[in-house]
DNA sequence: CGACCCTATGCAACGAGTTGCATGCCGATG
DNA sequence: CATCGGCATGCAACTCGTTGCATAGGGTCG
């Protein structure tokens, strides 16, 4: 799996320690792709092993020192090789459509309000990307190379929220 | 993980042996949902053990006999509980996206041609739904229940498939 | 009839992800 | 000053998912 993969990326954007990935994981990128602080540390300690990052711990005013890592020249050729490769696409794995497909075997009063809630939820995720989007590009057509790219993926995940908030409106109106 | 629960799920629409699962999982299931016959198998006899299921054997004229699965009482409540419990949606977790973030850390065109293939899959993906739409539910306003479900499940899988032709067509526009 | 594929089930081992807990230091709050 | 929360890292145990392989019967094609 490729939590390998999506540190890579994350580190060559920009340095980090481990906490300071899992809380840009639980930020920006975590919309994307989530990850424990557990599973962080494991896979940082395994990549610096394998060779494909350095890493110096970096004294701090008042808070512990961190151990910042780096990507090394062995961890780049890891991740071109591995942008080339093709990515198969692996389906929904929802709970939610699971639970909207069976909601005849239980209570269905029940399940609409769990609809409901995760409706919330994506509305309020697709206004913060939204906000992040007008407060971070705001002019796109002038960005280049990573920023666009990172512009480009935003843009995807307000494409997916519009997708679900369409979806969980249109079954809760035919089940009005 | 709640392939315990799909598997309730596909079990309450019709009983089943762990083979005929798989293959439902691999087609109109498995678009949302997938699992390998392992998968199946184990948590299948996990659940019988845990009394959420009863078993027969069913002799076959030139096939071996195989094991039908159906939900037991105690599988219904299981599900029931289940059903009204609220759903934390998880993100994307998509390797193409990392890709795309990360495309300026390798060569962008062979990451223009890995968009280029997941674009044409998604694509096919669209197609086929729509195929199982016109063919299974040619007049929605008349389901009722389950069908209405099972229908807007897979409306559900249109959208999503239509947001990713949208996202990645727009990717490769801006990168044209 | 031998090779091969399909049905049907399953074991074993591994890798990935989750959860709970532990440590030690610092600063702030009461 | 004692406690609590935040920073920073990590261990251990568990579950979930994947991969490779095994078995055993039957059908088909050359």
């Amino acid at each position: 799996m490729p939590l390998d993969h999506a540190l890579l990326v994350a580190l060559a954007e920009r340095p980090a320690s481990g906490l300071e990935l899992a809380h840009r994981f639980s930020r920006s990128i975590g919309y994307f792709w989530s990850a424990t602080h557990q599973q962080i540390y494991r896979t940082l300690a395994r990549m610096d092993d394998d060779g494909w990052l350095v890493s110096h711990t970096v004294e701090q005013q008042g808070k512990p020192a961190k151990r910042v890592y780096e990507v090394a020249d062995e961890g780049h050729r890891v991740l071109a090789t591995w942008l080339a490769e093709p990515a198969d696409p692996h389906p929904l794995r929802s709970d939610l459509a699971v639970k909207m497909r069976g909601a005849s075997f239980g209570d269905r009063a029940q399940v609409l309000d769990v609809v409901r809630t995760a409706l919330a939820e994506h509305h309020a995720r697709l206004a913060h990307y939204r906000y992040l989007m007008s407060r971070d590009y705001p002019d796109p057509s002038t960005l280049s190379g990573l920023e666009r790219d990172q512009h480009l993926v935003l843009r995807g995940g307000i494409l997916m929220e519009d997708a679900w908030v369409a979806w969980l409106t249109e079954y809760l109106e035919a089940h009005a």
